[in-house]
DNA sequence: CTGTTAGCGCGTTCAT
DNA sequence: ATGAACGCGCTAACAG
């Protein structure tokens, strides 16, 4: 079989560039990676080789070299709940138009889980790391710190965050649905929790401040992650055994919108009959059921600060958007129901 | 400030352990990667020395020096759907625990901004690969099928696999439904789909099945991808504003979800006044709808499988179940209206 | 603007 | 069972 001009038996290399363009090894690097600083006729030269071999950059040899890898680690609780699938798109989108790629790992809701991801992911010499929460092992926090590398926490803030914090309170979220819910008249909660560090936090503020205006003992139903539309029917299914709310406050979208099923299918009018009030990202399910209330986070927006942040420390400068090394991105109620 | 015994300004390295150890760095490689070929009491001096300087091993390194990343590529559309998030979990599952990690790509359904990460993911040389479907620009499988690496295309078929694919048949998929909802009697079909490949491949199909039968000229709203609630809900809004079908049947099961969300906000009854039927993987809403039919697919199985074929091939070995290199996982419709 | 030298940290290969 | 020499492919630093 004859052989085209781009076959790779052995892989292609930067020598053989140099070679076919009748350069230097460096100039072909330089070409590649700091064009300003080769003439633009060689820079074509190269480029014509580049194409002719097929040659792609090995970025092992590279990162070793250089010490950058171009690679951000994320790691998510999962992404079976779609709640932060929008601050993964904004993220990704903003590194990759920059060069950089992403290592995913996914933790379970488990710091012991993260703890052992983060170990085999600092041996990549990530760039960056984002996690998601602010709730990690010592161990963690002691790798994360050592390794000099920029750190992002999101959604979730932190009084002693490891290096950056984008994200929002969860007590502030249960404190504000609370007083928000209680002005509109509510008098018997209901609340419907996945396990999740932050989801239960969102819901015993929410608990705590009620508590605060003489609703004590307000039912709370916890079903186990990740957040599921069946995990709603069951948690509503569980509380009107008992109980017989208003309103019915959700960890989260996905969880209403379990509930609003289960409601439907018990011939239940929503609002009328029983209000329901979900959390959640901007492209879910506030903005569908007419009848959900919603806590609603911009999460691209949080994805989109937290590639800014990291590629401004990769440039060496710091995010002048970040005082403090720590941003609040906020969160707001979208009042949809008319009890 | 006293250092402490793990301070780590300048990354430790293999050599540095071996020092602690009092053995050579080939030695503590080796207790690191082939314990089996060290005598014990050095490998304890080994994890001993290990654990005191706090080491991590430079991956890009040992990659290097190894050609074995021990690194995956994962290509998707897009994370926001959930359709594959059982698939992709499945899959880190079985990848991590053998020591392997997952880069993550989101091509947005456009098959040139899938050649463009993939020719920057191959820089990273990874050991295996991931696509998510069948359809490929020339370029993309012209570097792919270079590389040499194992590649997995998941979610469809093909006739001629890169190398070895795992999923199933989208036109199957839409004939089985079109006779499935003809032999219940349907005559009245609707059609609403998101603008993605495999989302459009189902519809059409299923309405070449349907004019087969006599059914011509169904209604077919698409919408532009990703699937949300929103898109749901605008679908049917869309169809109802000039045709009046007895059954609408979604391309995806959120497609499903946005419709009966808009259903509801008619005050149609479903399924008497209007049956729905989506498509999803096995932990999605056909469970909690009990009006609505599914065509559901175990996307854990895919992601389950195609761990097992790539740590097949890295331990040099072909995959026994993949006869032929393709694997067809199968799907299944579940039928919960009674219309 | 371009080339040369040296070495990033590790694993392969061969020797012991 | 352990060690020494070498090179993986690339870029930093310096020289010209």
């Amino acid at each position: 079989m004859p052989a085209t001009s781009t076959d790779q038996v052995e892989s292609v290399r930067l020598i053989d560039v140099a070679r076919v363009a009748g350069v230097a090894p460096m100039t072909v690097s330089r070409a590649l990676n700091r064009p300003e600083l080769v003439r633009s006729d060689t820079a074509k030269k190269v480029l014509d080789a580049v194409r002719a071999t097929g040659y792609v950059p090995n970025m092992l040899a590279g990162g070793l070299a250089s010490s950058k890898s171009r690679l951000v680690a994320i790691l998510l609780p999962t992404i079976a709940n779609s709640i932060f699938s929008d601050t993964v798109q904004a993220l990704m989108d903003g590194l990759n138009a920059s060069g950089y790629q992403t290592l995913l790992g996914l933790t379970g809701y488990s710091t012991s889980q993260e703890e052992t991801l983060v170990e085999a992911i600092l041996g990549r010499r990530p760039d960056g790391i984002v996690l998601a929460g602010t709730s990690h092992t010592e161990a963690t926090v002691e790798r994360l710190t050592k390794a000099k590398i920029p750190v992002v926490e999101i959604w979730d803030l932190s009084d002693k965050p490891i290096d950056m914090v984008i994200g929002f309170s969860h007590e502030q979220v249960g404190v504000e649905v609370a007083r928000h819910l209680l002005a509109k008249g509510y008098d018997r909660f209901g609340v419907v929790s996945v396990d999740d560090p932050r989801g239960l936090r969102r819901c015993r503020s929410l608990i705590d401040e009620l508590a605060d205006h003489g609703k004590t003992s307000v039912p709370f139903e916890v079903l186990p992650a990740p957040a599921t539309l069946r995990a709603g029917r069951e948690g509503l299914s569980r509380m009107l055994a008992t109980e017989c709310p208003q309103i019915i406050v959700c960890s989260s979208d996905t969880l209403a919108q379990g509930v609003l099923a289960e409601a439907a299918s018990r011939g239940l009018n929503v609002p009328r009959d029983l209000a329901v009030m979900g959390f959640g990202d901007l492209s879910s399910a506030a903005h569908v059921y007419p009848a959900l209330s919603t806590v609603e986070v911009d999460g691209a927006s949080i994805g989109k600060h937290t590639a800014a942040a990291l590629l401004a420390r990769f440039a060496g400068r710091r995010d002048t958007a970040l005082a403090g090394g720590r941003m609040d991105t906020g969160f707001s109620i979208i009042d949809r129901e008319s009890a």
